[in-house]
DNA sequence: GATTGAAACCGTCATTCGAC
DNA sequence: GTCGAATGACGGTTTCAATC
């Protein structure tokens, strides 16, 4: 009669299998019997039962008389978000990456932004370029992938000249760019139209309460060109001014809204690799355990004449 | 090279969730 | 209750490989 029992340690060191994932990451498993892993089943339940639920809509039909509508709600409601299901799962598998929390703009300094002066927004474009806006009017631009000052590119404001009464002047000097190229911010309408063409990009503000906010757009945007500067909170008071707004406030809301989509796919991917990753594991270690048991089913059968 | 279908990507809208 | 963030759904666009 042979002995199983105790077998993690009676026989020696677990072993270690890597498997190969699909993304080609390889994982290290170790033996299954000794080492229960957490199932992938147990820790999202709630995700888990709610997908179920709203895939089986027989069952829950079936079940009607019984669940009240609130209840009923509750389970076909939206399951929680990538995030939140990926770090619950990163915090029972410790090789599960965690998706972090984003910083704010504020937060972190970015690269390549030196010497600013004080008090300064800084700003990322979504071609993750670092726009810096100091009080003096002087507005920097950084492309994170340069190395120091290399990549700063000066906007400088001025308030005179040929323009419109009240705008400025912005001068953009990229270094690439063949000579100092101007555009106009006035200081409570709309500019820039049609320079996008002329430029790199679109210079785009709109200003929310009395913090302005910039973004530099491509000029393949859907957005319109031409809706930048946003008047001055406060000095609303003409339906066009209102229109304007309003027209202003929905392009800010898409802007964020485009954003925040992106931000969401991204996450989605990663949640969808993470349980690519876990398929590969468990499947790794189904198959060993199917291997350990018609081992032990041979030493235990016994022997026929 | 032209066509075509699938897959990936993107922007927008509608809705829900969670913080305040 | 309000507001912003997150996300599903939908339709349009782009990319790419397969086929002719």
């Amino acid at each position: 009669m042979v002995s199983v029992a105790g077998s993690s340690t009676g026989r020696g060191s677990p072993a270690v299998t890597l498997v190969q994932l699909p993304s080609g990451q390889t994982v290290h498993v170790q033996g299954v019997i000794q080492t229960p892993q957490p199932s992938v089943i147990q820790s999202p339940q709630i995700q888990t039962v709610q997908v179920a639920t709203i895939a089986e809509t027989d069952e829950s039909a079936e079940s009607e008389g019984v669940i009240d509508s609130h209840k009923r709600r509750e389970i076909l409601s939206r399951r929680p978000s990538y995030r939140k299901i990926l770090n619950e799962l990163s915090s029972d598998v410790p090789g599960v990456p965690k998706i972090e929390e984003e910083k704010s703009e504020e937060e972190g300094t970015p690269p390549n932004i030196a010497a600013m002066a004080v008090p300064t927004s800084i700003y990322q474009t979504s071609t993750g370029q670092y726009i810096a806006i100091a009080q003096g009017g002087t507005i920097q631009i950084s492309n994170p992938g340069s190395d120091g000052v290399q990549g700063l590119q000066a906007l400088t404001m001025t308030n005179s000249g040929a323009p419109p009464p009240g705008a400025t002047i912005v001068q953009y000097a990229a270094q690439s760019a063949d000579g100092t190229q101007q555009f106009f911010v006035p200081g409570s309408q709309v500019v820039v139209q049609g320079n996008c063409l002329l430029v790199p990009f679109c210079f785009l503000a709109a200003a929310t309460g009395d913090m302005p906010t910039y973004q530099i757009r491509a000029p393949t945007t859907a957005l319109p060109q031409g809706v930048v500067m946003a008047a001055s909170p406060g000095s609303l008071h003409s339906p066009q001014q209102l229109a304007e707004e309003a027209t202003r406030k929905r392009e800010l809301r898409l802007m964020k809204n485009r954003e925040a989509a992106k931000e969401c796919r991204r996450r989605k991917k990663e949640y969808v690799k993470c349980l690519e990753s876990r398929v590969a594991v468990l499947e790794v270690q189904n198959k060993k355990l199917i291997e350990e048991l018609e081992t032990l089913k041979d030493i235990c059968s016994p022997k026929t004449d």
